[in-house]
DNA sequence: TATTGTTATACTCTATAACTATA
DNA sequence: TATAGTTATAGAGTATAACAATA
């Protein structure tokens, strides 16, 4: 039980002589340079290693990320069809294709045609899609967020979030 | 100008007649659920959106996110190999040959074989790649960077930063 | 034998055009 | 004519194996 209130990047200044500013980088280290303060090159590497972890604690359930989103919108909007779940995914019509195809292939989720209009899929998670969400959840609080929130602590991750959805949202 | 210390996130409980917890949606917005929790998921969203914005703002001089990371690693350490820079952003050596191709190929950077070890490719930014280099630096600085900090605020771009970088060197 | 740069290759993501069946 | 789901396809990004030159 590491710290959960752990302070981000106390940069640790002052040591024993440090020659000038940035630490001397001994012909084996390379200098990361101004890439350190690039927002874009963090997101990403943040991103890639959270994705890798989420696969990692999901394996049990064989879900992807794009996979676990898809259960989950489902989940909170039952009987919509394929075009409104693949755009609020921003995920493309044809490219949800092949993704549906997976699901359904593996009894999580079904399609009907709707009796409305007849060129509409309604898509429902199944019961099996449920309780394989309702798996995937509980991996994901207990063992992937439970371990961010060890990291960098509660009230880090839910300002970490805000400011996330604000970029993606207005920025 | 707008306020650059704007708060996050503020989720503005309390209005009129809220029925139970969650906004109703009215059968024509889909309602996000758990997703808006996800981590991941905001990680992914805010990354997309924050290379296209790059994107947009460095298109003067033609530069990825990928191939202005490379430019600055190479600015930060001259002298250095193939396998040094392109293992330093996580790029795998077979993919580095063909981005390379491409900055040698518009004159930005030089290859050249290494005398101690003439397996090696010692590689240069050249005076065009400094420019370069320099002119997109400006753009990200003055316009890319600038607008993040008057979405969220100097202190919270700095706080992000930080997090993101603990996530990807120690979650 | 091990390493550097390279080629070839494959698999995933993403993006666009166009088809079909419905409306 | 317009829309929903679909197919085909092309382009990035990413991953592994293997080869030639060099150590």
């Amino acid at each position: 039980m590491t710290s959960s209130k752990a302070a981000v990047g106390k940069p640790l200044r002052a040591r024993k002589e440090a020659p000038a500013a940035e630490p001397t980088h001994e012909a084996g280290e390379l200098a990361m340079g101004e890439l350190a303060g690039l927002l874009g090159y963090a997101l990403k590497r943040a991103q890639l290693r959270v994705f890798e972890d989420f696969l990692h604690c999901v394996a049990p359930v064989q879900l992807t990320p794009a996979q676990f989103s898809v259960l989950l919108l489902l989940d909170a909007n039952p009987g919509r069809n394929q075009t409104e779940i693949a755009t609020t995914l921003g995920i493309l019509r044809p490219n949800f294709v092949a993704m549906l195809d997976a699901l359904e292939g593996r009894g999580l989720c079904v399609r009907t045609r709707s009796p409305n209009d007849r060129r509409s899929h309604i898509l429902m998670l199944t019961d099996k899609g449920r309780a394989t969400l309702a798996r995937a959840k509980k991996l994901v609080e207990t063992q992937h967020e439970a371990r961010l929130v060890e990291l960098i602590g509660d009230d880090n991750r839910t300002a970490l979030l805000a400011m996330l959805a604000k970029i993606a949202r207005e920025f």
